[in-house]
DNA sequence: AACATTTTCGTTATAATATAACACTATTGT
DNA sequence: ACAATAGTGTTATATTATAACGAAAATGTT
């Protein structure tokens, strides 16, 4: 949570942004994907699936098999709910949902937080890149890995 | 292939850029892994570990276990001959092995093909955003999917 | 050459991550 | 009330990666 004074603002913020996706998309937030998309807010750290499938466990005496996991992760990935890190096998969620947008990740080596960079300046530079190039950007992902500031302190 | 008039020319080069590097780094291009270098160049589309075992028992009769090729993916990944593509978990010649540098590629979804970007001015993009934010980056990723300039055509 | 040291490779077992296939239940629309 | 769709449960299995340990090869030193 290093970043965040209130973290419980974050979590009720990260919930009404889902409605409103959701109702945005026609689509339906069940108690399930509900449930998940508040645990993975539980930190700023990205959990991975079989992380989440133990604390659902412990959350809900409901024991879910991965399969159950990975549709709700693949459903909250589609309606951009939450962004998969992909050099961690692990997911985090969306800091803005409302509007698309590649996922842009600094990661603290040291104490694992994930922090989402909405930075257009980079963005128009992979975009011009696509331009150049002729390739027709469908899908981008920048995982920054390092120290934080807190954690160089240290 | 895609990209490249005379691909013979990109194994050679790979495998003279190798033995450069380990070379300077002081280590050594044993055969295995300039086996596994050679097979890893075999085209431009990255290919998982599974793939290159397969492909080291139809070349060579020896039937390497796992644990042989990871290692040697991660001799090749730390000596920088090669990078990983996070998102299909899968391993990709360097084509320019000379200095340390981020991975950025550009992914075909329909060919498959992963051309490696080496673009100074992203790199200064992404230190900037390091600078700013008072992150020490360590290490970076960044991986763009789309339809390259020739499979737009089809 | 003989020896110790270090590096590389082989082997077995297993961990960690992810999906296929199919059945059942809940929700929605008529 | 019924049919159609969407969501969830369940079993089995695929895919990717590593731990642990021992044998072999290369390197450096007497
Ligand atoms: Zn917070
Ligand atoms: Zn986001
Ligand atoms: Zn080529
Ligand atoms: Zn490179």
């Amino acid at each position: 949570m290093s970043q965040c004074k209130n973290h419980q603002h974050c979590i009720d913020t990260a919930i009404s942004n889902a409605l409103l996706a959701c109702q945005e998309a026609n689509v339906r937030l069940t108690p399930l994907r509900e449930q998940l998309l508040k645990l993975i807010w539980k930190s700023h750290q990205p959990l991975g699936a079989y992380d989440l499938i133990e604390m659902l466990a412990e959350v809900s005496e409901r024991c879910i098999a991965p399969p159950t996991v990975y549709r709700t992760l693949n459903f909250l990935l589609n309606v951009g709910l939450i962004h998969r890190i992909n050099s961690l096998n692990a997911f985090i969620g969306c800091t803005d949902p409302s509007t698309r947008h590649p996922s842009y990740f600094l990661i603290c080596t040291e104490c694992q937080t994930a922090t989402e960079c909405h930075n257009d300046s980079l963005r128009q530079q992979v975009s011009h890149i696509g331009t150049q190039t002729g390739f027709r950007i469908q899908q981008q992902w920048l995982e920054v890995l390092g120290l934080c500031q807190n954690c160089q302190k240290l």
